[in-house]
DNA sequence: TAGGCGCCGTATCATATGTTACGGATTTTA
DNA sequence: TAAAATCCGTAACATATGATACGGCGCCTA
């Protein structure tokens, strides 16, 4: 059906007149590329005139070029978005419980990961390894759960931490003991939650520094965050995915550890002693 | 050297003024699709206005927008023509933070569904769809937010969810309701937790059904356990990881929201409208 | 607190870009 | 062979698109 849109010229390439199959044929060696270029830029390319081109892509379907554009990015959208397995075939196994959460699961957290640098994680890191000032979590419906695990672990590393749970009312009450000194560490994915919202842009305005853990199409609180980290959170299924963004949580506890390094390890000593 | 332009960003990203670094940010977590597009919708997807897009890839040292899209559209050749290539950047990056980190965890949770099977988790998703009886939620120190997350997801699916939380007195005297229909999720890694060994010994001998998801070593309350699902926590660091048991709870709230798929899609419908 | 500086959006402008009309060339059909 | 239809490029056109000037605003410094 509908499927891609070289398959679609390459059904229909023997009825197209001699210029047109030019152009098809040209695009089918640069594909995608050279259909994102301007009508001059492809034209050239396949030695017609741009006309042509726009009859072309007229006859496949499209009613302008711009149109026809938006198809080869979307296409082009969804390859990039999952590497290595949708090039291969679906691995048997295609309607157990497993394997396509998995597959997506691991797609999710290499493509999270392919975008996010050592030295923006050891950034923040370094933010939230400065324990001078305090520090906030807090989370959206269903990620506030990431929120408080994060905290369980930075508490146990370095004083002054606080999971900001409960009603918005309570948090709302904890701004007054917020400064500049301060970090708050958000989760918040899609659908955004306005209280988050509202939340961060008052936090902010106190000169408080925001530390973002979103997904790709980026909560509106990126406005006012100092950092910001994007996971992949797209899944086959009825609910979206918050694994990358565990991960990410994990990876970051694991480097303000290593910041942390030696103070951190005496603290959890006199800690094991305090049980 | 000039490298790729992801790369050329994230190291400046720090010296860029507000709405340029969230250009930069819109653009780096929808890699490279955005900036192939229009300025204007380039800048509507970042919320910025269009002049501070040009800024921002003038700051980057190109002339004018369309010599940026050229070097993105190079960039994609290139990337597109060597499929091996898309693995990973710098694969010299033994001592970073994001490989090794990220690379125990995929290797964890490989490991981990090598060992799980679809009737394992078909035999758990049903159990967990039986709509008659109660469903607790519980967890350890660091574990309690998994139990938390997926409450969160089956609370909207099925009526009777319930997250144990607060003192350990609380839960103890939940125990009174709970029966030989209702199911408990217990999701606990070492190191083991007393008190929640005892809770699930007690229910247990109220005749509860016990889910239990722990690590490969088993916490002692696999003994009380109808169900065992074991994840792979291992990690060269300082900590053991949850990432895989976050992922088993994600794929057992898609399963069961599979198989409830009617009755629960209305549900979420009726929830829809409450709000 | 006043002054200076850099940031950033609004509005305007120039032009690159897609689009269309038209006519000559080529092939097809009668 | 003549007529018709199709193909295809040139050139003019409208507009979408990138670029710029300007002014307000907030922030830092003195």
């Amino acid at each position: 059906m509908a499927s891609s849109i070289a398959e679609l010229i390459s059904e229909r390439i023997d009825t197209l007149p001699a210029s047109e199959r030019r152009a098809a044929q040209t695009l089918i060696a640069n594909y995608p590329l050279i259909g994102l270029k301007t009508v001059a830029d492809f034209s050239q390319q396949a030695g017609v005139s741009s006309p042509t081109i726009l009859r072309f892509v007229a006859r496949l379907g499209f009613h302008n070029y711009p149109e026809f554009q938006s198809a080869l990015q979307d296409e082009l959208a969804a390859q990039l978005q999952s590497p290595a397995s949708r090039t291969f075939a679906p691995a048997a196994s295609g309607d157990g419980i497993v394997s396509p959460t998995l597959e997506a699961t691991l797609d999710n957290l290499r493509e999270t990961f392919r975008h996010i640098s050592d030295r923006q994680l050891a950034g923040i890191a370094a933010k939230l390894s400065d324990r001078r000032g305090h520090m906030y979590l807090i989370g959206g419906r269903f990620t506030d759960p990431l929120a408080r695990y994060m905290a369980a672990h930075m508490a146990i590393i370095r004083p002054n931490v606080f999971h900001l749970s409960g009603q918005e009312s309570i948090w709302r009450d904890r701004l007054i003991d917020m400064g500049k000194h301060d970090v708050l560490l958000i989760f918040d994915i899609r659908r955004y939650q306005e209280s988050l919202v509202r939340f961060a842009e008052k936090a902010h305005h106190r000169g408080v520094q925001i530390v973002l853990v979103t997904d790709q199409w980026l909560s509106p609180i990126a406005r006012f965050a100092r950092h910001v980290v994007a996971g992949r959170t797209a899944m086959p299924s009825a609910w979206d995915s918050s694994a990358s963004l565990f991960v990410i949580a994990e990876t970051l506890i694991d480097a303000v550890t290593r910041q942390l390094d030696t103070e951190g390890a005496r603290r959890i000593r006199e800690m094991e002693e305090l049980r």
